[in-house]
DNA sequence: ATAAGCTTTGGAGTATACTCCAAGGTCAAG
DNA sequence: CTTGACCTTGGAGTATACTCCAAAGCTTAT
């Protein structure tokens, strides 16, 4: 089996070295080592796993809840309805985010449509005088409460 | 005028006296201070502004932005057109992030339908399998692309 | 032999919006 | 006069996913 160096593994897989060796810290690779030097060899299996780690991650999964899919795969017994579970975990979380998302775009869509006159002096900016007396809705709340708690990741 | 002191002001406002503290340091508020003692002292304008800061918070925008909302407020000659064009550019942004959560969805939603067994052994799991070997449409990776840019805010 | 170009490690810095803490000062009640 | 409940400041810690750096070692070509 043919190794390559960290440079040539960063290349490979479109991530920078420095992130390689931080997802190695992060016990998500571990790649076969050349001896006498301590250079980071990599190989097929390697690459691969970095490629899912990056899969994952564009499904918005966070490298500790990928560290649990790579846990959970090499797991005895481990069942995909382990797997789908947190897949729907995080389709729901994500379908919160972005109602979250809709429900704040209807507001400040609104403001901006009160705003006719961009030539007002701010004083009068409606948008900032609506958000000076701000109230939600119970529905529109309820929304925002979720956008906080969820907000971060 | 009357005076509250700092754990009041989190009363009426909802926010920790901490916060307001940080508030301060990043010059979104500066109470009326009480003479003698050091004790900060907020009025009911000081107040109205935390509600504000708040209230532009729920609508997306960072502390930065939210200074620079105030900073406006006081700038002679600004023109409500100036806060028009910021939270046109705000609504852009969450709607863009709301598009690249609805793009994501969408293939978690596909790979979660194609676990028909939850009682497989994970090695035959088809959502990580088809993780393994992920590979965007163009527009999804267009998509996904946006979602890495500003995925942060 | 030496320079260029790779590699290693540990540790610090980035962004955001707080939150928590310690050491100490102040104030009103009993 | 002491107790308890406030208040002050500065600084550290949290979470996430990196990114950058310095000091040093290894490899290869000239």
């Amino acid at each position: 089996m043919e190794l390559v160096q960290i440079q040539k593994a960063a290349k490979l897989t479109g991530v920078s070295a420095d992130t390689l060796r931080y997802y190695e810290k992060c016990e998500l690779i571990k790649p076969t080592r050349r001896n006498e030097s301590g250079y980071r060899g990599y190989d097929q299996e390697n690459i691969k796993r970095i490629l899912f780690i990056r899969n994952a991650q564009q499904l918005g999964f966070s490298l500790k809840e990928i560290k649990g899919f790579l846990d959970l795969r090499i797991k005895p017994g481990a069942k995909a309805g382990q797997v789908r579970k947190r897949a729907q975990e995080k389709l729901d979380s994500i379908h919160r985010k972005a109602r979250n998302l809709k429900a704040i775009e209807k507001v400040l869509n609104r403001l901006i449509c009160s705003c006719d006159d961009p030539e007002a002096p701010v004083e009068k900016c409606p948008i900032l005088l609506t958000i000076d007396d701000f109230k939600l809705t119970p529905s529109e709340k309820k929304s925002f409460q979720e956008f906080k708690k969820g907000g971060r990741s």
